[in-house]
DNA sequence: GTCTATGCAAACGTTTTGCAGTGGG
DNA sequence: CCCACTGCAAAACGTTTGCATAGAC
């Protein structure tokens, strides 16, 4: 579905990889803007939708920061939210590796988790 | 800050009772209006907002569901998503306990996890 | 009778879409 | 020279709010 190169599309991809942590619609659009800086914001939600599509970004519904996007292509892992500096780290591993997890019964397909506090930068 | 009994307060509280799993904005109107047919969607708003006020219900950020609410008083639990009948079930337990969790200089306050696939009665 | 809580409609913030025009191939 | 992609503005969607009034106490 993605057919040609555009400037507006490489910022966007840019954006991610200098950053490398799940980043939100707004944050892409300010830093991207700084790259194009006539970006749209409706340029950014249809190249953050057709690189999903495209298994170049993965969507994370976080529970406090709404729907961020990943670069996809990284091991399974979680993800750990700091309520002072507002951001999401990735976590290394799964936490949930060889635990029997739901009951009788469920069968679990997939498994997410969320941990929040404090980063290293932020605690002292 | 509830000063006041109403009809409409009492059916939603009601539907949580009644279904005992955690309910979304649409669920909560659309069962309490068999209960108080006139019930609002702004009055399911506010009343949920108030009820969370009040410490009567929790939210829930789901991330396939958005918000919904569940009960408080239950111990710490997580939820399973079944992407069949599209329903939340309450996990009894807690999968993390006693698991050192965050990776060193993390300070974890909080989690949150959530399992998916597929429910007892939708799984043959 | 007072004043909280409700219903309705307008306002709001976020995401999506229609359309005309730009620019990649 | 196409037509995918963009910018802009309008529309759509979920949630919140202002206001007049019903109804709890």
């Amino acid at each position: 579905m993605i057919k040609r190169k555009t400037s507006q599309r490489d910022a966007i991809e840019q954006v991610f990889r200098t950053e490398n942590r799940p980043l939100g619609v707004e944050e892409v659009l300010k830093s991207g803007r700084k790259i194009v800086k006539s970006l749209n914001q409706a340029t950014v939600y249809r190249n953050l939708k057709l690189l999903v599509e495209n298994g170049r970004l993965k969507p994370v519904s976080h529970p406090v920061l709404g729907v961020l996007y990943e670069q996809t292509g990284r091991e399974h892992h979680h993800h750990f939210y700091c309520r002072i500096c507002d951001r999401v780290f990735d976590l290394p591993g799964c936490l949930l590796s060889d635990i029997k997890a739901a009951p009788e019964g469920f069968v679990m397909e997939k498994h997410e988790i969320f941990l929040s506090g404090t980063c290293p930068s932020c605690t002292e």
